[in-house]
DNA sequence: GCCATAAAGCTAATGTGATTAGCCGTGTTC
DNA sequence: GAACACGGCTAATCACATTAGCTTTATGGC
């Protein structure tokens, strides 16, 4: 071994460092070695090259998302669990927006890890109701769509007035629980 | 004046057809130079630099998705018409799923402005129910993160499953269509 | 038909970033 | 105490974006 020094994990603090403050854009190699205070080429040595450190980001990130939301449904089934899972996630996407920007949905192994557990705690959640696994599968798509969708247009400013956006998503959780006990 | 040649418009085509074929990574004014058969500089001629280009190709974007849409609506109402925006949005997703990868969400003029035209198709579609104003705009919102959610995540290849994508987006529209009645 | 002009193109040059190659010091280990 | 592997460094290359300034060519007015 050598000195202890920078490790890739540290690698990757920095550049949430950056992107929490500049946005994703700004995601440099450059600055991350200049926050870092490393020449470039040193972190080559933690990382492959930046699409790497961009999955490992991403990776981090949904890995938060699946702790905050795994750790909000605890105690909670069915649409108590429901509404709990929304509510997590989309304050997660407000505290960080530009982390949520962040986040790659290209096949990423990474990031597809993360999201399994995000996933596996929308299915587990969904038994609560008694749902067939299928049933499960396409319900979790469902609500996964509708958070993501709303999370991304908030935290990119795609909405227009900003004061009842509360409100819209308290209908968005309602649409969603009433959609899933309506029979087809 | 002077030779007939590029403009505005057809560099913006040669960027949709980048798009198409190799994603929105790809969109370098290098390569839409090398299509357009003239040397990169040039460009400038048309477009203020890359992030205009973008921007005028994300807002492109946007209208034909609002035309799109706004057909699919045309002699329908209600829940029809609910049904006929949220089909015609994804298959306009899934035909260029890289085009709509390369849509802006952050503020930007241009798309905002073609993003309007479709959420008034949206509002109009809402007061067929009898909604006031305000109640509009908030289904109109949770209709177009459902939509814009499922269609990310689905051209990005975020979904696991390929094979039962239409039945999962089937239960997406009933939901939304019995969580807009439903009363609060 | 001839010229001024403005548009549209070009070459040259600069700056930023990513990435690679190859060198150097420093602990660790036997 | 010497070999080694690790982590950092400098130098160099390449791809792009962008700017500056020159050249060419329609075209409208004469």
């Amino acid at each position: 071994m050598a000195r202890a020094a920078l490790t890739t994990d540290a690698v990757v603090d920095v550049a949430l460092l950056i992107i929490d403050e500049k946005g994703p854009a700004a995601l440099t190699l450059s600055a991350v070695a200049g926050r870092a205070g490393v020449a470039t080429p040193s972190l080559y040595k933690h990382v492959r090259n930046l699409a790497e450190l961009r999955s490992l980001v991403s990776a981090r990130i949904m890995n938060e998302i699946a702790d905050q939301v795994g750790e909000a449904v605890l105690g909670r089934s069915a649409d108590e669990a429901i509404r709990a899972v929304m509510m997590a996630w989309r304050h997660y996407a407000l505290r960080h927006p530009h982390r949520y920007s962040a986040l790659i949905q290209t096949p990423e192994p990474r990031t597809v890890e993360a999201g399994t557990r995000l996933i596996n705690i929308l299915l587990a959640t969904f038994r609560a109701y008694g749902m067939a696994d299928s049933a499960a599968i396409h319900a979790a798509r469902c609500l996964r769509a509708a958070v993501h969708g709303f999370a991304v247009l908030e935290t990119e400013g795609a909405f227009g007035l900003p004061e009842k956006l509360d409100e819209s998503y308290d209908l968005l959780i309602h649409m969603m629980i009433t959609g899933l006990h309506a029979p087809r």
